[in-house]
DNA sequence: ATGTCTACTGATAGTAGA
């Protein structure tokens, strides 16, 4: 089974791109992010085309978070409770034998920003929720856009970017508290040494320059995490194709053995 | 260190957000 994380960074300007990912590689599951469009808005037959029902947790705009499945999925929780003002970010079902978790986490936009401090109360509530909704012993995935450089291999700056956006010991220590709610980031794990990366900015040509940062990242439980064959970040797909635009991120998945 | 992309607007170019 192939689950994936991706933030699509708008899915009606992404969709026949998606769509191209889809049909190459075949995932089962896959957690999308930063939608951008409002939940009716949700182009379920072009997915259906495809072999795929969606659980959908949209908004206006912004924001926004799906669950691609073969299965239809049942909905646990959309919306992260009591942080819903900070928008459309988090989507959880069961599927396939998995609590599947689908996260698009605040950016922060710069450590002076009021944004910043909501940031890292979000991380706080998240982390909150998790542990008072997911058993560690239970098999579960959290997937998605975390914001977040979990260490400075994860990031083109290195030790160089330690304390700016994205590489804080703020940040870094929400990460580590998720982390010790029982999960593994799937990536690390799998590659110990690995420096790929799955987002670069679109400016500045921050992907052909090597500027990026590991921030789309897929945690498990250790039920999960011993299932894993393969993690693959798919950079191949931060690039055009057939002329269609890339988003920002790339798709980022992993390969599970049968249970 | 900023060369892009997306979505929105009493829209049809300009702004905000990432």
């Amino acid at each position: 089974m192939r689950i994936a994380t991706w933030n699509v960074n708008g899915l009606r300007a992404r969709l026949d791109y998606v769509c191209l990912w889809l049909e190459a590689r075949q995932p089962d599951v896959v957690g999308l992010q930063e939608l951008k469009l409002e939940t009716d808005a949700f182009p379920h037959e072009r997915f259906a085309e495809l072999g795929y029902v969606a659980a959908v947790h949209g908004q206006k705009s912004w924001n926004g978070v799906a669950v691609l499945s073969r299965e239809a999925a049942e909905v646990q929780q959309a919306g992260l409770p009591r942080q819903e003002a900070f928008g459309a970010r988090l989507l959880d079902v069961t599927v396939a034998g998995l609590r599947f978790v689908t996260l698009y986490c605040p950016n922060g936009k710069s450590v002076d920003h009021d944004d910043f401090p909501q940031k890292l109360a979000w991380f706080d509530a998240l982390a909150g929720w998790v542990a008072a909704n997911i058993k560690p012993d239970t098999p579960a995935v959290l997937v998605g856009d975390y914001n977040i450089a979990p260490a400075a291999a994860d990031s083109w700056l290195g030790a160089k970017g330690d304390g700016e956006l994205f590489h804080t010991e703020a940040e870094r220590a929400r990460f580590e508290a998720l982390l010790a709610c029982g999960f593994v980031d799937f990536y690390r794990t799998h590659l110990p040494e690995g420096r790929d990366f799955s987002w670069w900015d679109y400016r500045g040509g921050a992907f052909h320059r090597g500027h990026g940062l590991r921030i789309d990242l897929m945690l498990g439980t250790e039920a999960v995490a011993r299932r894993v064959t393969d993690v693959v970040i798919d950079r191949d797909f931060r690039k055009k194709q057939d002329g269609l635009t890339a988003s920002d991120h790339a798709p980022v998945y992993a390969d599970l053995r049968d249970a």
